[in-house]
DNA sequence: GATGAATGAGTTTTCATTCAT
DNA sequence: TATGAATGAAAACTCATTCAT
């Protein structure tokens, strides 16, 4: 198992470094703020080694945002929500997203940054839709059974009711500074944290008990 | 009958111009990747007039911003709860709160590029905390009367209820490309949207009355 | 004696005001540093009464030229050699040379400003080399007494013995900055002017009994 | 037999170049007038090359006047005073300090600059002061040697010596063109510069013997 | 005579990208 | 692979000057 090539080893390796530069870059300043000089910095190569590896900066950004989207998957396919009977299963759904969002702030600033560019990469992307396939079964799954259990009402939307869920954490987390701003308080110190998950999991299961 | 005072007025008026066209560049490609040449283009100034009304391209976006937020404020006194019952008025609040993301992208663009500087203009602008202050009131009163009246839970934190009532709908808005892309879905067909209005108006009062 | 037409005399006033600015912000700057916008504030006026009155910054810069070599003239037919002894002369027109650019540090600027340009606007005027002849005259004079009482040297060129003396205190001035930071003295403090005015004094007497 | 460090001899080469050519347009038309378009065209490298080696317009000048100064220690350096009497040692302190301000009219251009700007950036130099001292420390022995030998005085400021013999000299460089345009002589002929150079010499040495 | 809005050419500065080694 | 010097187009910003009123 030991590296048999470790010139390949080393390019790439260096590759990754520079992919985990521009992606500090790119969401500390989108698309256009980044500075190509700056991930060169950041990750300790040469700005030619970037064009080596990444003809352009619009196509090191598209990795980029790849990059960030296969550590969503992983993140998704961790929130482990078999054996779990509906209630609590949807629970673990908002309190897991929720913290995806807290954890990988980065994938909140790609995705905004993909909206303002009007999802121009990731609607050529065959990966991103197959992402959210399982979550969405799995979602269909725990609203099924409680429906047939009687405990949840029968007419949700799986996809409607996961966007609904996800923009009450994914807005608390991207609009983390103005909302600050504007009501006086950190939003991401443990106690309003602690609140903030307590609501939106009970509002998202008083839904389904209507 | 000529014009009282053409100087002043032009002015005024040429300063609106500008300031709109460049709410309008903003909101397309951000902060960074606006250009002032556009602005310019698109407002029929020279780009010199641009610097003689704000000084730099950093307070000609805190100017925007603003204008935003005015407008922002406008919308949301508009949003007339008065005389209604505390169900209708919540379901009111959701479905305008909603109206106005989607009838004003430029806010909910502007927002996102604010939180992507860490909401370094917003925090020092006075003016905003100020205009959340009457709507917060108001949704306050609304809980309350539900409350006394026993059709709502009693113990409700109108801040939390209103960050998650407006980042369902705000979320739907502003990742309206990313999620259309995923769930292969228009998300702003008049179908979809009525759906989703439901939906989120459904959720926020089946918490109240949790 | 009362001024018959007083919208004239405004706007002699307001000629005189801009100048005054102008010579403030040409001397502080220099003749391409200098920003008319900040003449127009300085003075109290519209920029384009600046323009209205000199027809272009480079004519406003010859105004203010000019205008310092009026008041250089008037410095020096102040000079009062007249009944002196041909010794007390000379030393008292060594301490009022030294005064006069201490005391006039815009003849100073002015003067570098021109020697910067090559002496192009200086060239051209008549009146300037018309203003340096009475004072040779003096010195001739002082000298020839000297030299008749048999006290000063015969063979004094006064224009070279002129310059020297000049560029003795008008160097100490010009130069007060960097002759200060190598120093590190305040070359305008009492104790050192009087010090180097003797020591200037001294020596171009010196010479002329050598 | 290839160049052995073929790029770093050719990015020194191109600095120098480039601060060469800065020199001159910062002479020619002071830090305000100053080009850098002009600077580029006479350095034959593009305008970014400019800024890739120095950050700003300012710091080029920077650079460009610690240039000069270095310059000028130089040609300080070479004045041999050594081994010369204290009378001869003086009058060749005088010449040579006049055929430098002669020969290398930058140093005066930069020096009349750094004072039009109040000596802002020679102030935080500090190299500049301790290029005096070797010349003040030689100036001081001179005098002592010859006020111990009887033909000097004693009571001799070094300083202040020293300023009035540089400005006498550098004053006669300084204000060539208007002197020349006041006297109407050219101040740079070989006649007008020998008797110059003989009546300061003649004079500096007056004072120390009277 | 006076105002101040507007212009446009020019100046500094930035930055993705290329290229010789 | 890797370096880093060099480029050039474009961006922000400045400022003397004009012009309508």
């Amino acid at each position: 198992m030991a590296p048999q090539k470790p010139r390949q080893r080393d390019a790439a390796q260096t590759r990754a470094r520079i992919l985990a530069a521009a992606i500090r870059e790119f969401t500390a300043r989108g698309f256009a703020g980044a500075r190509l000089d700056a991930v060169a910095q950041r990750g300790k190569v040469t700005k030619g080694l970037i064009f080596h590896y990444f003809r352009t900066k619009e196509s090191l950004y598209v990795a980029a945002l790849e990059r960030m989207y296969e550590r969503l998957r992983q993140r998704q396919n961790q929130i482990a929500l078999a054996g779990l009977g509906p209630e609590e299963g949807i629970r673990q759904l908002a309190i897991e997203t929720f913290r995806s969002f807290r954890e990988e702030p980065q994938i909140v600033a790609m995705m905004n940054e993909e909206n303002l560019q009007k999802g121009r990469h990731v609607r050529r992307s065959a990966m991103v839709p197959s992402l959210y396939n399982p979550l969405i079964a799995d979602i269909s799954r725990l609203i099924g059974e409680g429906a047939r259990g009687g405990v949840f009402r029968a007419d949700v939307d799986p996809v409607g009711f996961y966007v609904a869920l996800s923009g009450a954490t994914y807005f608390y987390c991207s609009n983390r500074h103005t909302l600050g701003a504007v009501f006086g308080r950190d939003l991401f110190s443990a106690a309003q944290i602690e609140e903030y998950e307590k609501l939106v999991a009970d509002m998202v299961i008083a839904y389904l008990k209507a």
